[in-house]
RNA sequence: GCCUGCGUGGUGGAAUGGUAGACACAGGAGACUUAAAAUCUCUAGGCCGAAAGGCCGUGCCGGUUCGAAUCCGGCCGCAGGUACCA
């Protein structure tokens, strides 16, 4: 070989690693175990370039702890249930079995060429029975221990199709596909009982150490807990049963300034009301239009339907106040039911504007004033202010010393009692689609809903089942739904909503520890294997699937299936920014968007045209996303310049935390890069020794080790790759001799070999090094090395920069201090003015103060 | 709307209270070559200046500090999440 070619060595060094079958992970109580594990991925079709980088982040970790004599468990499955699968069925015929398998096959296909260091021998799909039947079995130990139940739940109803939407298929508050507005209704569901760990889920954030504080942050804001005052307002006329609305409030300190209270359309005396009254029923259905996510209700207009009723103020029983219903009050959260303080809440002031209630103040800043009529007074919590109308506790006090004196003050008056509540919900898992784990219980006329009998699992979809028209093809299987009562055995109907997948991707990395196993887990394995030492995925995941893998950890540590140690699952956390790319779009037909991939796509002067000269709409920097179709392949770039390019190129530049705008620019510079070492290598003569070269250059190595072990230990690839780009520059400008070059080659090729392990393997091979690179023990950097004698201080006069001195590292600061006032450069800037002052920080600055 | 981040040259980014722009891309100049490719060398935030040097500069406005990209307050823009996309 006279160049450094990608496409001869990478299979080769493939081939080698696994006929050595190092990366199958083995229990070996002689080695510390270590867990590294990237969130995996949906098989959406083919690997797009977000997927290289977060698991070439992995493979970085993976392989430089297995140098560092870990034993490495580095696993990879698919994420295989899910909506697309059915989409793709709809559009364009097929089976969402096939269709993902066949995806898979695809992906894994793109994925072995990059060299991973993966124990495929693990891999496993959750469309797998083995793995959904797994699940099946955990269902049923949950539903004995009492963590999972039926209630009623709103969903996204398709008046048009008849059918349940995901919050994605609604757009614009219209069904996708029928267009027709759509409206919230209630169904009965299967859920997780996540909200009696909902304290335990907040608390236990502040053991995990080795999570980004951003991510803590933001699971304790989800989780929200709060403390607050429950109480009830008296009905004056109120229909038969309905003599009070109770209500949850955290600011009863503004109680003072309440205008009305407002029930939810879905509120019990809002059913009663709505049966008596037309008008009332109208205004209901019409509240109840949209779909049911946060963001929609939290925008949507603020409407709200005078009742006529009347409540009485606990604190002035003469004061009466009107009882609205409110579209933008939910059942699901608190009562159902709040009073209205439009001084100090943006939502109630908009309101209040609105229907024409009165606004008013009960506190105004400490001092100063605020026209509460045209805009609320809302301060932090932990900002003192000057109460006008004052329930407890002193005239000038924080909002939170306000709070607590009033629910005190509440609870001694007898007007309700405090109470902790918390923002998190249970986690509805019921699902009224096809491609899903099927909840494995049957309804039976006599004994009720009855679980499956464990030996019965796993209940498997059937395959005979078509897509043609909208709705849960398990629903109208002819035979599937046919059963036996598991208790009486008197015919019975099977359940057929199947679970949301965010259970399938709750325990996977659970199951990776024994994946073949007839149980969910297998203890010896779980205790050896768990916890995962380090888990990598998108920031994207941070709430949802981290907290429901957490107190799915917790539920099978009680239900057996994990120790008590896995409770929490994930000892660190790193979360890599998305790699992001414009969308391309048109209008169709019909008016709804059309995407288009990059690749057809052509620039110029900022706008983008279609091959039939067609312009199309840029929508910048989004997450890469299949249904959008603003996704990059990398199998151009691997198959241009091979695997090692690729992951080199994907973790230089970008901090690993931050989301990159895609750009192939920079692809062709990796990859001379890479050549460039191999050629340092490849010829490598003879030089003689050179004393003084030799320590100079073996002194950069020490630092290169140092540096670049320092970067990957806190995720710094790209601090990593640049301090190796300057590591190869001192070696290719040394005038060191043969002898040393090539232990500083070799330290190269191993400090290299995370990031690009075949090239890596091949110099190692090129310069005599014993064994596999993969198999050689991580360089370690000689301190004694790292330590210059001379340092060089920047001198500045007023915080500018005017000069600078080399000093003896440990100079005393008088002796620096005189130095720096004799700078040629601050003589001319004082221009014979006196200091004022000098501060000398060693080792870092001189700052001169005139 | 709400929660969480992010914002630095033409570009990706470095610097987490101490020399702003490391390292790299694109650019410019040059060497080698008949030529090209490959490789190597130099250059490079803006403005003024022949140079020495000076002034300005990290989204915007203000503050703390001897010293702020970094800390604090307010604003603007972008991204992620918002419980049925995964």
């Amino acid at each position: 070989m006279t160049r450094y070619s990608a496409a001869e060595i990478e299979p080769k060094w493939q081939e080698a690693w696994d006929e050595a079958g190092i990366f199958q992970a083995r229990r070996d109580e002689a080695k510390p175990k270590y867990y590294v594990l990237e969130m995996f991925p949906y098989p959406s079709g083919r690997i797009h370039i977000g997927h290289v980088r977060n698991y070439t982040m992995g493979d970085v970790v993976a392989r430089y702890k297995r140098a560092t004599g870990h034993n490495v468990l580095h696993p990879m499955g698919f994420d295989a249930f899910g909506m697309p699968a059915e989409n793709a069925a709809m559009a364009n015929g097929g089976h969402p079995k096939d269709w993902t398998y066949s995806n898979i096959d695809t992906m894994v296909g793109q994925m072995k060429p990059l060299g991973f260091s993966l124990d495929w021998t693990r891999m496993f799909a959750t469309c797998d029975p083995e793995y959904y039947g797994q699940q099946q079995a955990l269902f049923l130990d949950f539903l004995e221990k009492g963590l999972v139940y039926r209630k009623n739940a709103v969903v996204n109803w398709d008046p048009v199709d008849m059918t349940v939407l995901a919050n994605e298929q609604v757009e614009d508050g219209r069904g996708w596909r029928s267009g027709a507005l759509v409206e919230r209704r209630e169904l009965t569901q299967w859920f997780f009982k996540i909200s009696d760990y909902s304290d335990e889920l907040l608390s236990a954030l502040d053991t995990l150490d080795q999570w980004p504080a951003k991510v803590k942050t933001m699971q304790a804001n989800w989780i929200g807990k709060s403390r607050g005052l429950q109480f009830a307002f008296g009905l004056i006329d109120a229909p038969h049963g309905f003599d009070r609305v109770e209500v949850y409030t955290t600011r009863p300190d503004t109680l003072m300034g309440a205008s009305f209270v407002g029930i939810s359309p879905d509120h019990p005396l809002a059913k009663e009301l709505e049966k008596a009254n037309p008008e009332v029923a109208a205004f209901c259905e019409k509240a109840r239009q949209g779909g049911t996510t946060e963001e929609a209700i939290e925008k949507a207009e603020k409407l709200g339907f005078d009742t006529g009723l009347k409540v009485r103020h606990p604190f002035d029983t003469a004061w009466e106040l009107p009882v609205y219903i409110a579209n933008f009050i939910l059942m699901d959260y608190g009562t159902g039911a709040i009073f209205g303080c439009p001084g100090h809440d943006e939502r109630d002031h908009e309101f209040a504007t609105k229907y024409g209630l009165p606004i008013i103040d009960t506190f105004l800043p400490v001092d100063g004033d605020h026209d509460i009529q045209s805009a609320p007074f809302v301060p932090a919590k932990s900002e003192k202010v000057r109460y006008t109308r004052l329930i407890a506790g002193a005239e000038i006090q924080t909002g939170e010393e306000a709070v607590n004196a009033a629910v005190d003050f509440c609870e001694k008056n007898g007007v309700g009692h405090g109470v902790t509540k918390f923002r998190l919900r249970d986690w509805g898992l019921s699902r009224q689609r096809y491609w899903g784990c099927p909840i494995p219980v049957v309804h039976c006329d006599a004994c009720g809903v009855v679980p499956e009998k464990k030996e019965n699992l796993p209940v498997q979809l059937p395959d005979d089942v078509s897509f043609d028209i909208p709705g849960n093809p398990l629903d109208r299987h002819p035979t599937w739904r046919d059963c036996a009562c598991p208790s009486c055995g008197a015919p019975a109907k099977r359940e057929t909503d199947t679970m949301d997948t965010f259970v399938d991707s709750s325990w996977y990395f659970a199951r990776f520890t024994a994946p073949r196993a007839d149980t969910p887990t297998v203890k010896e394995d779980a205790e050896y294997w768990m916890n995962v030492d380090q888990y990598i995925g998108g920031i994207e995941h941070a709430i949802l699937h981290l907290l429901y893998s957490r107190f799915f950890a917790r539920a099978m540590h009680i239900t057996g299936h994990l120790p008590d140690s896995a409770k929490e699952p994930f000892d660190a956390l790193f979360t890599q920014g998305m790699v992001t790319h414009a969308i391309y779009q048109t209008k169709g037909k019909d008016g709804r968007p059309v995407y288009h991939y990059p690749e057809d796509v052509d620039l110029r002067d900022g706008k983008g045209f279609l091959t039939d000269g067609t312009e199309v709409e840029i929508i910048p920097s989004a997450k890469m996303s299949k249904s959008k179709n603003n996704v990059v392949d990398p199998v151009a770039i691997i198959s241009q310049y091979g695997a090692d390019t690729a992951r080199w190129f994907v973790l230089s530049d970008s901090p690993p935390e931050r989301d990159v705008e895609w750009t192939a620019a920079g692809a062709e510079a990796a990859s001379k890069h890479l050549a460039r070492v191999w050629r340092l290598a490849a010829e490598l003569d003879d030089t003689p020794e050179n004393e003084a070269e030799d320590t100079a250059l073996l002194r950069e190595m020490h630092k290169a080790i140092n540096d670049v072990t320092g970067g990957i230990d806190s995720f710094g690839f790209n601090a990593s790759i640049a301090k190796l780009y300057g590591f190869t520059n001192t070696i290719a400008k040394s005038k060191a001799g043969a002898v040393a070059k090539r232990m500083a080659l070799k330290t190269l090729a191993q400090l290299m070999s995370p990031m690009t392990p075949h090239l890596s393997e091949e110099v190692w091979a090129i310069l005599g090094g014993e064994g596999l690179i993969a198999e050689a023990p991580w360089p370690v950097a000689d301190e004694v090395m790292l330590v210059d004698d001379t340092v060089t201080l920047p001198i500045q006069v007023n915080g500018k920069r005017r000069g600078e001195i080399t000093v003896p590292k440990d100079m005393d600061k008088a002796e620096v201090e005189k130095l720096a006032l004799a700078d040629e450069g601050v003589l001319r800037t004082l221009d014979g003015a006196q200091p004022k002052k000098v501060i000398v920080v060693p080792g870092r600055i001189v700052n001169v103060v005139m």
